[in-house]
DNA sequence: GGTTATGTTATTTC
DNA sequence: AGAAATAACATAAC
């Protein structure tokens, strides 16, 4: 369940905690000082990246949902409790996530420029981030989570359909200025997968992720685990260049 | 029943 | 030391 877009749609789902005070925190985790939590107010909700911030007065708690993550608001499901956190006004629980106790000021630990979904992002400095590694696989640097956190495998698919690049292509061989649309899509399609979530439509609006036709040219899709990370890779060969060297 | 999947981190190996 | 490969984790859907 994670994605930038779906964590900050689940922050607003949480939106009503902030201001109350944790009446019960209990879990599974390791690392949580249940004890410490319980009376502390709820100051405010963030998100960087894939990762959900509980912001309290001296501490946070961070939810990274990872891959299998689910979560309960004001109900529970039938298995092991990783994290739950009861306030007066309802509860919200959390299961086969990751959950951290963070004692550090975020804006220490947090540079907010990466993240794509913020208002502070740096879309240049992702770039020269990313012309940093000229011989990696654009579709394992649209993943990165230190150049461009967030953004996940449905975003990165559907972003190198959109700009027409094939995910095998290297990172040096694309043209500058279609590596910076390339970025500016991942910021603009991370809003539209917000506004979908928030409608409840999310799954209508994928062009390659898990289908089957190009949409362009109605040839089939390929699907391949590419790269070393081996996340696949939904692509049309047909309309999507592939930038490699001549002598490749 | 095996495979796959919106992901990261710890451990092992080179 | 540090990069790179591998394992681990946990759950539902196909």
């Amino acid at each position: 369940m994670p994605e930038g877009p779906q964590m900050v749609f689940l922050k607003e789902q949480l939106s009503h905690f902030v201001g109350e005070t944790v009446v019960e925190a209990k879990g599974r985790e390791k690392g949580i000082p249940y004890d410490l939590v319980e009376g502390q107010a709820l100051v405010d909700m963030k998100t960087f990246g894939k990762e959900l911030l509980f912001c309290f007065p001296d501490f946070t708690i961070r939810i990274h949902l990872v891959l299998f993550g689910k979560y309960a608001i004001d109900s529970t499901l039938n298995r092991a409790l990783q994290l739950g956190l009861v306030f007066e006004n309802g509860e919200v629980n959390f299961y086969a996530c990751k959950c951290r106790f963070i004692k550090e000021p975020l804006d220490k630990m947090y540079d907010w420029t990466i993240d794509v979904i913020d208002k502070s992002f740096n879309p240049q400095k992702a770039l020269e981030k990313m012309v940093l590694k000229p011989r990696q696989l654009i579709c394992e640097a649209l993943l990165d989570q230190n150049i461009l956190a967030g953004v996940g495998n449905k975003i990165k698919n559907e972003v190198l359909f959109r700009r027409q690049i094939h995910p095998e292509s290297l990172v040096g061989e694309i043209p500058v200025e279609k590596l910076q649309t390339l970025i500016e899509e991942c910021v603009k399609l991370s809003f539209e997968y917000l506004d979908w979530k928030r409608e409840g439509t999310d799954n209508d609006h994928w062009e390659v992720y898990k289908k089957k036709e190009c949409p362009r040219d109605r040839v089939p899709l390929l699907k391949e685990k590419i790269g070393k990370s081996a996340r696949s890779c939904y692509f049309c060969d047909k309309c999507q260049k592939l930038y490699i060297p001549d002598n490749f």
